[in-house]
DNA sequence: CAATCGTGGTT
DNA sequence: TAACCAAGATT
């Protein structure tokens, strides 16, 4: 076993890199996304957090609506959670949304409503790691600080043809140190330097040096690219090793009641966090409910699960449909029930009955939504209204 | 530290 | 259709 080269990261300084990136980035980088051309910290933070796993396309209409509804961090952090899941509703990753909204009431309590400058005070908030600091701090306050997102894995693992999976610590390790050596020098003007710097890694991951298709041609590294050199460009960077993603299955209860639904809070871990949903049951497969014995066993189901909010009078099956997650793959099978007597609970437990014309503004997981909107906004296809 | 956590676009 | 994954953080 060939032993790991002792490396430092002076051993990776090099000057002309990040020459080479700020250049190119002032002339054929991006310069009119929504959170450019500003120095406000607020703003900055809220893209990188929504930027997070996130592409740009996604993020901007989010963006754009966040800003109107909460224009500074004193309104979001004086917003509730409800409105700020709702207004994240759709994007996914809903800690995110968590995060960001006790990131904003620590701004407020704890900074006077000033983001820090210096990034491992960034860190040290919810929903700021290393590399998001590192983005904050430089484009909002011009701070020398190296960032590492999947951008940046990309090109330096083509670039210095970075062998293994850059996810995996040790290379990850590797990867941080390039990072911090290859920043703009410090005896250079940083202030003006690091933000184009920074910019222009994004840039190049994202406009020239893609996961599929690079346009090596337009690239002002490819001089000095090793994978584009050794012919591996399409090699680099080594990727995740996949793994088969389990199948999971669950029932959706589309209880209605006088135009509302009833929806019931998740908690805030595991899937969906935060946000309202459909109640849920676990049923049987769609094809055993054609089955004759299997009746009465969804029948009891059924009942155990819908008698607490009132008294069925029928239940529809609707379309099953599926759902893909990152790591598993979902069955939903739901069922429109309407009531012909509602019991009203004082204590609400975690559920809430919502009006149907307002679902549009849920803080729903998107299948949801979107399964709602159709039973509820298109024709009254199951006279559910 | 490997697993967890969404969604929509692309191939 | 299925696979892949994008401006990562958290546990």
């Amino acid at each position: 076993m060939a032993k790991m080269p002792v490396v430092a990261a002076a051993d990776y300084i090099d000057p002309e890199f990040s020459t080479v990136v700020v250049s190119w980035q002032k002339q054929h980088g991006r310069h009119a996304l929504p959170w450019q051309n500003t120095r406000d910290a607020y703003r900055i933070w809220l893209s990188e957090i929504m930027l997070q796993q996130t592409q740009v396309a996604a993020v901007i209409p989010y963006y754009q609506k966040f800003l109107i509804s909460f224009p500074d961090v004193a309104s979001l952090a004086g917003a509730s959670a409800e409105s700020v899941m709702s207004h994240w509703s759709g994007l996914g990753y809903y800690t995110r949304a968590r995060n960001l909204h006790q990131c904003a009431k620590r701004v407020v309590a704890e900074h006077g409503g000033v983001f820090p400058s210096d990034p491992l005070l960034l860190a040290e908030l919810p929903g700021i790691g290393r590399s998001t600091a590192a983005a904050i701090s430089a484009f909002a306050y011009g701070t020398r600080a190296a960032i590492l997102d999947g951008n940046v894995k990309r090109v330096f693992s083509r670039v210095f043809g970075v062998e293994g999976f850059p996810g995996s610590k040790p290379v990850e390790d590797q990867l941080w140190l390039r990072a911090e050596a290859l920043l703009p020098q410090a005896d250079f003007d940083v202030d003006s330097a690091i933000g184009s710097y920074t910019q222009g890694l994004m840039d190049l991951g994202a406009t020239l040096c893609t996961r599929i298709r690079p346009d090596c041609a337009r690239c002002p590294l490819a001089y000095r690219c090793v994978a584009l050199a050794t012919n591996r460009v399409h090699l680099l960077p080594v990727r995740k090793p996949k793994k088969a993603v389990p199948q999971r299955q669950t029932s959706m209860l589309v209880i209605v009641d006088n135009g509302q639904v009833l929806l019931e809070q998740r908690p805030d871990s595991g899937i969906w966090g935060g946000l309202l949903s459909l109640p849920e049951v676990e049923l049987l497969a769609p094809a055993d409910l054609d089955g004759e014995g299997d009746r009465t066993i969804f029948d009891q189901l059924l009942e155990q699960a819908v008698s607490p909010f009132g008294v069925t009078a029928s239940c529809v099956r609707l379309m099953p449909f599926s759902h893909a997650f990152t790591h598993f793959k979902l069955q939903i099978s739901p069922y429109a029930v309407h009531l012909s007597q509602r019991i009203e609970r004082a204590g609400q437990d975690g559920h809430v009955w919502y009006h149907t014309d307002r679902l549009a503004d849920a803080p729903l997981p998107a299948p949801v939504k979107k399964l709602l909107l159709g039973l509820f906004h298109s024709e009254d296809l199951f006279g559910l209204a």
